[in-house]
DNA sequence: CTTTCTTTGTGTCAAATTAACACAAACAAA
DNA sequence: TTTGTTTGTGTTAATTTGACACAAAGAAAG
């Protein structure tokens, strides 16, 4: 144990962008602190690390106690070590980012209702401690992750149609898609990954409403924006 | 400081895998460890973050302490937080991974020459710790970076020819890739980036030993590899 | 000082992929 | 029954890739 106490610890902290997608917008989720540092200040919900907890359960816990959700999409984004990052001393943050689907978390629901909202990524205000810089990484994860992950469907229900899942896709990425190329492609893809081979010419496949193959959400695929 | 007496904080290290390129193959250092846990294991070289440290000068530190070398090219990996990857208690690890060109750093010669050495990728022995897991994600981070970011020229020398840049991507990414075919992708990337034009057609360039201007080292480029 | 390798960049072309858009089917509104 | 909207398919030109013949320059051998 000798390693362990010649070392003091920086504060170990877990910092969450929790993405959501509603009406065509893509938000994130924020908390207004209740207290110094960065009082009334709008950050990224965030908590620290207890001793046995691992990020998965801690990134749980504050989903659950602070949002009232859980079992959500999850993945781990980057350590943030500047000296300085927190006034009050060092504090180490592992920021991971979630994607939900709003409608089945009721946010404002909770009794800190004004405490925690929806921000459109575009319409972000200042945010205290070094979350701007947190959210961009995030931001910047997630566009370019959903090119080569079918990373989205977790931002939209069970079932969805493919327009749905074209204007969270133009959303996301800022740019616009050609609807009919882009239908196209991720057909091709789910058809590949379900039967292993190749689509070759028409196949007259017209999916009104549609549920995505759990094997599609598996794998890896490349969508190339037109 | 409320919050922070209210928490016991897990330790908090860096574990490093530093790559080198020789001889026509993809090494990286390992150390012998001299104490418990894992004594005479072979395992990534780390060290525990102080107070006031940031991860690049922990890493420094590492590098220059353990392995007498420093300004080498350098990214952060991954956080590890398995509760019991550390025998002695908790320990949470942020991997970073380091590219060097071993010519420049005599790391044999220094006392401790028997506790550290050069394994080829394709023959690491058993690592102690989780570090055998921390080794394969960097490998892998590797090699899908090099496919869009020029790093690989950070483990060759000032000069290089284009087959020594050949084999490099080949030993990297493990597979053939054609020599006529890459050589043109690099020249059209740096003929790109250096004047802003496609390379259209035919340009008599023929650089025996050239440099890559800083501007591509700074540039995404595409590689698709054939 | 030829001849023969070896190394390394270019040219070319078929195949695959993309980007752009015409068209067609399904459905709703007037 | 028109007219408009939504959504998938077909088609085609342009671009990109992958594979390989070829050419230029230098080294090695006689």
């Amino acid at each position: 144990m000798k390693a362990f106490s010649a070392y003091k610890n920086p504060a170990l902290a877990v910092d969450l962008v929790v993405f959501g997608y509603h009406e065509k917008t893509l938000s994130v989720l924020l908390l207004n602190r209740n207290e110094e540092p960065f009082k009334d200040r709008w950050t990224l919900p965030g908590a620290f690390l207890q001793m046995e907890e691992s990020f998965q359960q801690l990134c749980s816990r504050i989903l659950q106690t602070k949002l009232g959700m859980d079992n959500v999409y999850l993945e781990q984004l980057y350590t943030f070590d500047a000296p300085d990052r927190d006034p009050r001393g060092r504090v180490i943050a592992v920021a991971h980012y979630a994607l939900i689907n709003p409608k089945k978390f009721a946010v404002a629901a909770g009794k800190m209702a004004n405490d925690v909202q929806w921000f459109p990524v575009k319409k972000i205000p200042a945010l205290g401690f070094d979350h701007k810089e947190i959210f961009t990484k995030a931001l910047q994860r997630l566009q370019s992750k959903i090119q080569y992950f079918p990373v989205g469907f977790q931002l939209l229900d069970e079932m969805f149609t493919m327009s749905e899942l074209h204007e969270l896709y133009e959303c996301i990425l800022g740019v616009e898609i050609d609807r009919r190329n882009f239908s196209r492609k991720i057909l091709d893809a789910e058809y590949v990954i379900n039967t292993g081979i190749k689509r070759e010419g028409s196949q007259n496949r017209r999916p009104e409403l549609f549920k995505f193959n759990k094997k599609l959400k598996q794998n890896n695929f490349q969508l190339n924006i037109s």
